[in-house]
DNA sequence: CAGCTACGTTGCGTGTACTGCAACACTCAT
DNA sequence: ATGAGTGTTGCAGTACACGCAACGTAGCTG
């Protein structure tokens, strides 16, 4: 690896956390103020961070675009959208599509007619991996070993009682998942919100993506939201139909 | 600057029009593959690019929330979005906020209940800069050089019959857009779209950001448009005094 | 206003770490 | 099997990134 482009890219998280000055910035990558002068500016000119009126340094407005084209290219979006905003009419709940990279899961889409929800507030936000049905979908595809290693490492944060406890409980939900095909998240995120999820699968059967349809409480019971488990599942399976270039599936 | 970061951020904008393969990239970088190998090395492990099931690599995750934390990060935007929320409960229509950075306007809001628009196919992208209002407006307060400078080298795509056609033309309107203090878009990006947009200002006067509201023709015209110019500039300007900290924020 | 500190910036010699080569490992077609 | 197409590794030479020290410029403080 590349010590220089090392260091020029540990700048970008460091920035993140919020403006800071030149002399900061040395600090915190251990090196001469000239060195990250240099660095700076090389990434500057690439747009990746800004030099803001009081000289300081933020992240640039070229990430936006970079992190926009890279969103647009995924064909799978592409290929679902169709097909989540078609769910989203007949249910009229939120609906979700995430895909799993590198131990993390990510919202790539999202359809919500019913409310100004601010979308970016979501997409590409990492995924509450630990108790999102989508998530547990994800992951429980993945190799053995793989899903037993990315289990052991997460934090399993107790957002309410029914957030999964830790990894032994974890892996068990995902055997579950797994077999039956499809997920759900029963108030273990939000007290109040339910999801169900089913998968996307490639040409080799492999999950590709999964998609969920979420409500609150309030506004359908958990028993109501899984009547509309067979739509998903059928959805989800015409979305695989075509992402894998066969003529739109009728299996259920 | 330096070298090596600067090859290994060319090859972001390389990946952002699509997925490729160790050759292409070291081709198009005019490097050997070993070189563009210990790049892409350095570039996955910041989670910027990924490498996908084929070995191709295509733009990485981390892209995202680096792209969702700045955003985060920018107070304008904090600020201005109630206000935004509120504008469009009583318009109804579409509402967007921009900023400019380094040669480029971008939307980095939008707020519209009416239709399930999808939100991240606007934003953080780059504006129809040379006939946007928001973009002559954050434009037309620049310095008089850099001002004529940006103009000079800014393409002049005829989007419509009415789209600004060269940049003359553009100088004069932003000379007249800086004099009146707001500005419109009449058909010149969409025929039948049009748009009134109104500056917010810092403590020292200088344009930050701008607003604007757009609805189509058919919705309401041109004229029934510009009735809504008060409330704009209005809303506008109480961002405005709350970015610039005059008046302390009352609770909602 | 002089003197101070804190900051960004510049030029330059030294040596590190980046480069390109050439050889290897591997997967597919033919 | 044999070949052409990949991605990968180790190595020697040298470009180039590094840190130093000196300079320029603010912004305070006495």
């Amino acid at each position: 690896m590349s010590q220089t482009v090392d260091r020029a890219l540990s700048i970008l998280p460091l920035l993140a956390e919020g403006p800071a000055d030149l002399g900061q910035v040395a600090d915190r990558l251990g090196v001469h103020k000239s060195t990250a002068l240099r660095l700076l500016r090389t990434l500057h000119e690439h747009g990746l961070v800004y030099r803001q009126s009081d000289q300081r340094y933020r992240l640039g407005a070229r990430l936006f675009a970079l992190a926009q084209e890279a969103m647009e290219n995924l064909d799978i979006r592409e290929i679902a959208h169709p097909h989540l905003t078609r769910l989203n009419d007949s249910c009229g709940h939120t609906v979700h599509l995430a895909v799993y990279e590198e131990g993390e899961v990510l919202y790539i889409d999202k359809v919500d007619s019913r409310y100004p929800v601010r979308m970016y507030s979501r997409i590409g936000k990492p995924v509450a991996i630990t108790v999102a049905a989508v998530a547990k979908l994800l992951l429980a595809d993945l190799p053995e070993a793989e899903r037993r290693a990315v289990a052991e490492k997460l934090d399993y944060p107790a957002y309410t009682p029914r957030s999964t406890p830790n990894a032994p409980a974890f892996l068990t939900e995902l055997e579950k998942v797994r077999e039956q095909g499809w997920a759900t998240d029963l108030g273990g995120h939000e007290e109040s919100i339910n999801c169900v999820a089913a998968p996307i699968r490639g040409a080799d059967g492999r999950v590709v993506a999964a998609m969920s349809v979420s409500a609150p409480n309030v506004v359908v019971s958990a028993d109501e939201l899984l009547t509309l488990l067979p739509l998903v599942r059928r959805t989800a399976d015409t979305i695989s139909g075509e992402y894998s270039g066969r003529n739109p599936v009728t299996a259920q």
